[in-house]
DNA sequence: ATGGTTGAAAGTCAA
């Protein structure tokens, strides 16, 4: 069985609902993990997306703020959230699918504009979050699993636009890095992005506030594809559709594309 | 160090 996976930072699903549709129509991944989706469960427009095939959804909502969402073509069983920050935020939920597989879809929190948890309470928060996946982990080694989603983090050098002007730049500094990679370690995560496409710069994030997101594309990879070591080689053909930044009234994250052979 | 834009919702807060 092949299926292509889709993960977005959707920013208002229910603005957006209609580019959503569009890139079910246009793009039709087998499921889509959508984050920020700004809406309790039983606002989200599922309607509309069912009737475009996607008759499965497992999500988890909350009125305004965070809000993650995992449609489907296939068959999905809900396969529980965490709350890692204990803050009461709807930032993660998991499926099953038939095959055995799980994906996890997460969006990490954006911690604030200061890269200090003395001064900044959101940093901490999201440095504790990342810690506490860590931790789960530590003590639940996934296994046939695929983690998606909007993690806030770009890692590499090459997945900002200046390495050197974002290092204290929060979703760049070196703490946030490190903390990422220890998440990675403890799950025996791969990053099923640079697996495929190991060179060159790559961005899913242009912030709305460039007058000219595109000619200056100052772009930060913040939006990840993960999965565990056993079934990592049947993934490929991972892409960043770009052009969805360029959309009418658009999103500021562009989806992330994986197909994987199971 | 600051500003720039967007969304939800009706204040600002969060990103």
């Amino acid at each position: 069985m092949t299926f292509t996976l889709a993960t977005w930072n959707i920013n208002s699903v229910r603005l957006r609902e209609a580019l959503v549709s569009r890139l079910l129509t246009e793009e039709m991944p087998d499921i889509l993990c959508l984050q920020e989706c700004k809406s309790p469960v039983e606002k989200m427009p599922l309607e509309a997306f069912r009737a475009l095939g996607y008759h499965w959804c497992v999500a988890r909502g909350q009125k305004s703020y965070n809000g993650v969402a995992i449609l489907s073509k296939l068959p999905l069983v809900d396969a529980g959230d965490h709350d890692f920050a204990d803050l009461g935020h709807a930032r993660h939920v998991s499926a099953a699918l038939e095959n055995g597989v799980t994906i996890h879809n997460c969006y990490v929190p954006a911690g604030g504009d200061i890269p200090d948890r003395e001064q900044n309470v959101k940093f901490g928060q999201k440095l504790d979050y990342l810690t506490r996946m860590r931790d789960w982990c530590r003590a639940d080694t996934p296994k046939k699993a695929i983690l998606v989603g909007d993690l806030n983090i770009a890692p590499r050098e090459d997945d900002v636009w200046n390495h050197k002007s974002l290092l204290k730049i929060v979703s760049h500094t070196p703490i946030e890095v490190d903390h990422l990679n220890a998440l990675m370690e403890a799950g025996a995560w791969i990053d099923v992005t640079r697996k495929d496409l190991p060179e060159g710069r790559l961005y899913s994030w242009w912030s709305y506030r460039s007058p000219d997101w595109e000619a200056a594309d100052k772009g930060r990879r913040l939006d990840h594809i993960w999965a565990t070591p056993d079934i990592v080689n049947a993934a490929h053909g991972s892409r960043i559709l770009k052009a969805a930044r360029g959309w009418l009234q658009p999103s500021d994250h562009a989806p992330v594309f994986a197909t994987f052979d199971l």
